[in-house]
DNA sequence: AATGAATGAGTGTTCATTCAT
DNA sequence: GATGAATGAACACTCATTCAT
């Protein structure tokens, strides 16, 4: 009956009409501030500007809005474009890579897309799985791919350049993002973060150094 | 108007009647499983094999019943006992803790806690606030004492010990907890939590071992 | 299965049991505060000092104790004395009868068995008509029997006594029983009673006073 | 939050939509019929041939409909055209308008709004408040008014025309209204009704003549 | 394509009533 | 008799979804 709604047709590089932009914004705005079963359809289409109806003219229901959402903060995160370039310093890149992603993290304003995915994970599995493999799982590859090179140049001694990075990204949390996810602290601020990485990059160093003989 | 539910009335150390302790487990479950939203009293009712009547019972409304569920939780995972005699050496304390503190993050069967409330801090900020001060923040500080009494034993060279133990909890996660949350990867194996506890507490030590001059 | 509620076996006479009594108490004020619907079990079992179990001993059901209250309010307004003695000049008798009658229709403090009983005589046509008949058709009567016996003495010409008692009546009601029951003025000063029931007295007399040829 | 129902965004005149005016229908039967507790949303959906769903498009929420109903039968009564042209004869107007005013108290078919609305009065005292105003008050205002005239032409004595409307009133209910609103006795024949104010107007006429000196 | 009126299944909650103690 | 814990049917209300226009 439905012959397959406009999204589905969609080629790749096809730019947005403009309704189904209106909505995907109105609608990422309003999942991300009151989470899937907070957000209510007749919301999202006022936040949009369109009428409950259209909703459904370019999404199937609530679910493929919602993945729709998840998948374009996905591909924008995984867009994400840190300096990796092998021939920086590791001290240097590991900082600068550290603010930026505590910023994504922590991000103000609440609606955070992380808090939104980790929340419907367990009843939407493939749209938690698809968020980490695409954002965090990428984020860490990258990472880990600039710290081989530096392992091969011999700067770093690490065994497991992902779990490394992984290592990393989660220091680079510590005392920041529990407390502001858990809505226990006020968002951190730019001090904070810099000493936290700061503190980070200096263990990991501590860590990862390879030992003179 | 209402003198007060049951619950209110329950006298420390009382032990639950048995139907209060049946809704408190079904509740449990259905609560963990399907987010504050995802659940229905009626759900809850079923699982608890009690109407959904005695549920407003004991307890008021439904934010009442999550309430109570969590602060049990609270309670319950703020009552966790570990092993912090400041006499025993460092490693071997870090290395139970983490494991410990893993068990607790990545528990089997799903439905995890920490992620419910995570999903509703936003929302409901003192039920998310109350779950990380009294269980996250007081497990930071238990380590960070037991730290500071390392530190004072010259064992350990560390600034901020409240700091230091929230970065050692974080780097115990590291390719454990994300995966597990979005649902990106089984529960890990117990020998590669030791693994990663293992990393975790060598790059500690190597972070904040006394520097001999 | 029910072998008869003891309100049912009660002999006429024989004085209520204390918590017979007491429920009938605070069932009344419930009732009449918030009328048959607005009342719960709950809130009466509260008012009356006694579990919900309780009330059941005593009475059937909800609409059963609401009869019991109004039969009980509606043989006490049943009884009320008034001084019909056929010996009283008719302007004094009137006068008396007036106050006391508009005393009893806006009775302050809200909860009016009138009221409530007017509210539900649609679906309850018994309780309705009971109330009526033994309160406002016995009153008419009364002041009827006086009348007559007025009339018979030549003091005045009654076509029909029953019906010119009941327009003295509502004439007694003039500007206060309305504006009082649909909350439109506050209930009226005794002042004003006095004068509304003086006018009220002449306009019947010049009514009915017998024609001098 | 929500920018306001259909009906708050009617211009004056503009005619009800069709559902809207089903809607009023229903509710008002069912309302009538059962007063505001015993009359449930479903029942009134059935009655006015709409979904559930569909009363809440249209009011939003149950006390909003009924104060709806009331509002229009408040300004249909209010609108009730009487014959009080200065210059008619004062028994002629009295016994026309009486007979108007019998006939909308006891209207058959039971349901009557003056008893809903009485009975609900002291929860919603602006409903009972704003009903006798545009509805009762009004009417005696506009009698009273026709009162005066003739006052000023010498034809009646009068102190206090307002109350001697609200008396004049009141009598022409003597033996019908009450029996009608209790259930007591099924409506008056129209015969009944033109001798109460036949007498009424008689009774009138005795009290408020000019004494001739 | 876009609307928005209409739906009805589902929600949280209340409450008259029952019954084991 | 008296209790109060327990029930489940009913309620007001919400909201994802449909469909005629």
């Amino acid at each position: 009956m439905v012959a397959g709604h406009p999204n589905t047709l969609r080629l790749a590089g096809e730019e947005d009409s403009s309704k189904r932009r209106q909505i995907l914004d109105g609608a990422k705005k309003v999942f991300m501030d009151f989470g899937f079963d907070g957000a209510s359809m007749g919301e999202i289409a006022r936040a949009a500007g369109v009428s409950k109806g259209t909703l459904y003219v370019y999404f199937a229901d609530k679910n493929r809005l919602f993945e729709a959402i998840v998948e374009e903060e996905t591909l924008e995160q995984g867009r994400l474009a840190f300096n990796f370039d092998p021939g920086r310093d590791v001290p240097t890149t590991l900082r600068e890579f550290g603010q930026a992603y505590i910023q994504l993290l922590c991000r103000p304003g609440g609606g955070s897309a992380i808090r939104t995915v980790m929340a419907i994970a367990e009843r939407m599995p493939d749209v938690g799985r698809r968020y980490y493999e695409n954002v965090l799982e990428k984020m860490i590859g990258r990472l880990a791919s600039y710290l081989e090179a530096r392992v091969s140049m011999k700067e770093l001694a690490i065994g497991d350049c992902q779990f490394a990075a992984s290592q990393f990204m989660l220091m680079c949390q510590a005392s920041l993002f529990l407390p502001f996810i858990f809505q226990a602290a006020p968002p951190p601020s730019p001090e904070r973060i810099t000493q936290v990485i700061e503190s980070a990059t200096q263990m990991f160093l501590a860590g990862y150094r390879p030992r003179d003989e």
